[in-house]
DNA sequence: TCGACGCGC
DNA sequence: TGGGATGCGCGTCGAT
């Protein structure tokens, strides 16, 4: 153990550090203008200027970019020290020359567009940025040239850009940072776009041809078969000239066909780093800006930007922003075999030190957080282990005691001496606070909660169960760490049963000894941080990267605050409630016995089944799984339709005995003495499509559709002087169907309001929306979400009660007004069966492995969760998109409000009565426009929200 | 530990 | 051919 301080290993040493620099060094930044005038266009409400209506939205995001990016980068090391916008100069360019097609089909940019192309010209000159544009040429082709010249001159670039075309130019010393979305383009981010390096994206361009900028390429080959015969040839001129090798023929003779067009192609993606320079390098040095920034500001009627102006530089929404770790050369793998006992455990402040010193070096550290319970909200620290290294890792122990009741007198007791817990926690705080330094974790919401209670704010965090996830959702059930470890380490790690021993005589984490907690902790940092660097590299591999980046990694932070906040329930009126249900199932127990002529448990299936269809003689209708007679509430509801008294009864029963049991019982023993409040635990990686699960007790599973189960949900409050609101997307997992089905019949019906079930039932049935019987109208609504579950024909006639053969005509008759459903359903069947997964509008991907599995019956469901997952994955996708969203846009907005609660389609927050309807403006509008800029749908979200004194009332 | 059941979206 | 026959979860209870 005494070596484990020496000096670096080679793995510290790999990583890349800041070069010492003798002279100043040029660091230019390039913001694509014109790009950037689109997609502040299409991604902001349309803003106008109050005093005379001029569009003025793409100009207020440029502007706001502009001031964000001079603010945020003075603070960073990387600051730039030239700075400049490119601007395309005119419509014709040389590639017409080349090309009459080039951009032909390009719309005429919209008409509040317009007049907004030489303000934006005019903002940049009053920030003092210069504008860069020259006659002939693109944005891009200049970017090109100073990035080239700047770079070979040894200095560095960063593009501020996301457009695709110019991610050819990412390189050493050059990179791209996406500044709507906050990310930094850097080799791997291409990698994943492009499946190839950033210098050979103009060869795969050349060959997918881009019909935006109407470049031909090769007719029939996308993206991923250009990646493919890329990397097998190495580049395009070998690929051309050895096109007659490729084995699929269709593919050989395109290649030999177009060789012509696609160098063509070629010509026109490829930017040319001799572009004459309009100006200087040195003329781009970053300058402050002046008085003529708030003239301008004040002319456009900015406020709240001209306010900050005018705060100066280094105002309070100054921050740095965390470091991208993907920027970060990979880690190298290692295998070296696990040693529980080479880990170290500090007992003292020197070798603390030593250790911090050496996470800092490394720039990344795993750790683990143990505590003395399982509930994130209460448990108390016992321990933190790091690994710097695999292979080297501690254990820093802060809580351990002597266990209280053990021991004989005369038993020796471990010396117990440990650096105090403040000490401790004091000494992490700035580790694990600083941007620079990459923290991992396996499930980081759990230790994220622990040390926000001791006032660490961990980040960045990478979390090791969520890459998983993101690149194995629904090949496996459990992404914890035991699993992963035993798949990719081939090592299983010591099971806390082990130490901690189980059942009766388990003991709490404090009262192991420290030796066994050592062993035990430090390991499982040591198992993360090799997860780590097998996983992580497989993201950009496989393309999940942004899936990973934009849906996985913000969640943790966001949930923890809402699971620490907790929502307040009434105990008082949960406990009038289950007396009042106790009295009531007594009276309908007793009642149930008299009818059976018998006593006999109720809450027992197997026994209600002897006693109908044995004892009673009536007919029993189908059998479960197991071949037991089935007593579900649906059997019962048809004896009871015809006559029996016994299964109305007994449904009765059931109702109150389910609400009893599961709800107001349960809920009362969820309410934390310490805040008087219940905190679930929301899971990340618990359903394929991206869903969250909560637990502990189940908050997204509270009745709701019966007057009984109503009441349970009024005993969910607010505090004093409060509200709770609740904002839920009406009808998302249609619209999405509609959007990614493409039906146009739906897509208009939402694009107009219209009451889409009525709408349905009019298209299916010919009968018109006015005076349409309720009966019709409820058929066409369970149609539409049988629909989206893939449903059956038996399935259909079982929900509506009506025969099988009416049901099976309902379909066919759907799927011929709505073609395009089809179309959907069997893409997806092909997918899934071809590849075994289905993915996201946003890229997510969800694995389904029955889909190749033996059976038919497995093949099946397989097909009908492949039709289901793209909708049911994309709403939560558009969910956990607005919920990232959300605790800033409540900030910014200066609200105290919170958000509590996720019920799939539904957020609840509580805010001070008085914020109610600010609150309910900014859910709204950062829940309807979650899918921007990324997704532009072709039908509306539409949110509807309330505020009220409890949960019922609100929905 | 498993199956049946029932609550939510 | 014909059986099986709506997606995703979690918690409770009884039976084993």
């Amino acid at each position: 153990m005494s070596d484990v301080l020496d000096p670096a290993p080679e793995t510290l040493a790999e990583i890349p550090r800041e070069p010492t620099q003798d002279g100043p060094k040029v660091r230019l930044y390039l913001v694509d203008g014109s790009g950037y005038i689109f997609r502040a266009y299409h991604a902001l409400p349309p803003l106008t200027r109050k005093s005379d209506g001029l569009p003025v939205g793409a100009v207020a995001g440029f502007c706001n970019m502009l001031w964000k990016l001079l603010v945020d980068m003075r603070k960073e090391a990387d600051a730039p020290t030239h700075l400049a916008v490119v601007f395309d100069h005119s419509e014709k360019t040389f590639r017409n020359d080349l090309y009459d097609q080039y951009k032909a089909h390009r719309p005429p940019a919209p008409e509040d567009l317009v007049p907004q192309f030489p303000l934006v010209r005019e903002a940049t000159k009053a920030f003092g940025v210069p504008c860069l544009e020259l006659p002939g040429y693109e944005a891009d082709d200049l970017i090109a040239a100073y990035a080239c010249k700047v770079r070979d001159g040894g200095g560095e670039v960063v593009i501020v850009s996301s457009d695709k075309d110019l991610m050819q130019l990412v390189g050493p010393n050059v990179s791209m940072l996406d500044t709507m979305k906050n990310v930094k383009i850097g080799p791997e981010q291409v990698l994943e776009k492009f499946g190839v390096p950033p210098e050979k994206v103009v060869d795969v361009q050349a060959l997918c041809g881009d019909s935006v900028d109407n470049v031909p390429g090769a007719p029939g080959i996308g993206i991923k078969t250009a990646a493919q015969l890329i990397q097998e040839y190495g580049d395009l001129d070998t690929l051309l000239a050895r096109a007659g090798e490729i084995k699929q023929p269709k593919r050989r003779e395109t290649l030999i066909a177009f060789a012509d067009q696609i160098r063509l192609s070629r010509e026109l993606v490829k930017l040319d780093c001799d572009t004459p320079l309009p100006a200087p390098i040195d003329e781009l040095a970053v300058e402050d800006p002046g008085p003529p920034l708030a003239e301008f500001l004040e002319k456009m009627e900015f406020r709240t930007l001209a306010r900050r102006v005018a705060e100066g530089f280094g105002g309070a929404e100054a921050r740095a922003p965390s470091p991208a770790p993907e920027m970060r050369a990979p880690p190298k793998p290692q295998h070296g075999p696990i040693d529980v006992e080479a880990y170290q455990c500090v007992r003292d402040i020197p070798t603390l030190e030593a250790w911090i010193a050496r996470a800092r070096e490394a720039g990344i550290v795993a750790f683990d957080t143990e505590t003395d319970a399982l509930s994130s909200a209460s448990a108390a620290l016992c321990g933190v282990s790091l690994a710097v290294a695999p292979g080297e890792a501690c254990y820093i122990p802060v809580g351990h005691e002597h266990d209280g009741d053990g021991g004989l007198e005369f038993e020796r007791k471990e010396d117990l001496a440990q650096i105090p817990c403040e000490e401790v926690i004091a000494r992490l705080k700035p580790l694990l606070e600083d941007p620079s330094v990459l923290k991992v974790a396996q499930n980081a919401k759990y230790d994220l909660a622990v040390l926000l209670r001791h006032g660490i704010d961990v980040a960045p965090i990478d979390d090791t169960m969520l890459v998983s996830f993101a690149l194995e959702g629904g090949l496996r059930k459990s992404h914890g760490m035991d699993e992963l470890s035993k798949q990719w380490l081939e090592h299983e790690p010591i099971s806390f049963k082990k130490v901690a021993g189980t059942g009766k005589t388990q003991k709490s984490f404090k009262h192991v000894d420290l030796a066994a907690a050592t062993c035990y902790a430090a390991e499982d940092a040591d198992v993360t941080l090799r997860l780590y660097e097998h996983l992580r590299p497989r993201l950009a591999a496989e393309g999940l990267l942004t899936v990973y980046e934009t849906l996985e990694r913000p969640m943790p932070k966001v949930l923890v605050e809402m699971e620490l906040a907790g929502v307040k329930v009434d105990p008082e009126q949960l406990r009038l409630l289950s007396n009042d249900f106790s009295v009531r199932m007594a009276e309908l127990e007793a009642e149930a016995h008299r009818l059976a002529g018998r006593p006999f448990n109720l809450g027992s299936p197997k026994q209600i089944g002897d006693i109908l269809f044995k004892e009673m003689g009536l007919a029993s209708g189908r059998t479960t799984a197991t071949g037991a007679a089935s007593t579900d509430a649906s059997m019962l509801e048809d004896l009871a339709a015809q006559g029996h008294e016994l299964p109305r009864v007994l449904l009765d029963w059931r109702q109150l005995s389910k609400l009893k049991g599961t709800y107001t019982d349960a809920l009362v023993e969820a309410i934390s003495p310490a805040t008087g409040r219940v905190h679930t635990s929301f899971q990340l990686a618990a359903a394929s499509t991206g869903r969250l699960a909560s637990t502990d007790p189940n908050l997204q599973n509270i009745p709701i559709r019966t007057e009984e189960g109503r009441k349970i949900r009024r005993a969910f409050i607010a505090e004093p002087g409060n509200v709770l609101i609740s904002a839920d997307y009406s009808q998302i997992e249609l619209r999405l169907l509609a959007h990614i089905g493409d039906i146009p019949q739906l897509k208009k019906a939402f694009q107009e309001g219209l009451d889409i079930h009525a709408m349905t039932a009019s298209e299916m049935f010919g009968v018109p929306v006015e005076g349409m019987p309720a009966e019709t109208r409820r058929r066409a609504k369970a149609i539409n979400f049988g629909i989206v579950y893939g449903i059956s024909a038996f399935g259909l006639a079982n929900q509506l009660n009506i025969p099988r053969e009416e049901a099976g005509a309902y379909i066919k008759t759907y799927f011929e007004r709505f073609p395009g459903i089809r179309t959907y359903m069997d893409r997806q069947q092909r997918q899934v069966r071809a590849e075994g997964f289905v993915t996201t509008i946003f890229g997510r991907k969800v694995h389904i492995p029955a889909a190749r599995g033996k059976s038919q019956a497995e093949r099946s469901f397989a097909d009908r969760a492949a039709i289901n997952a793209p909708i049911q994955g994309a709403a939560a996708d558009v969910m956990r998109r607005a919920m990232i969203r959300m605790p800033g846009a409540l900030k910014a907005a200066g609200l105290k409000a919170r958000m509590l609660l996720q019920v799939h389609d539904e957020l609840v927050f509580e805010a001070p009565e008085a914020e109610a309807d600010e609150v309910i403006r900014i859910a709204c509008q950062v829940m309807e426009k979650a899918a921007e800029p990324v997704v532009s749908l072709s039908v509306p979200l539409v949110v509807e929200a309330r505020a009220a004194a409890n949960w019922d009332e609100a929905h």
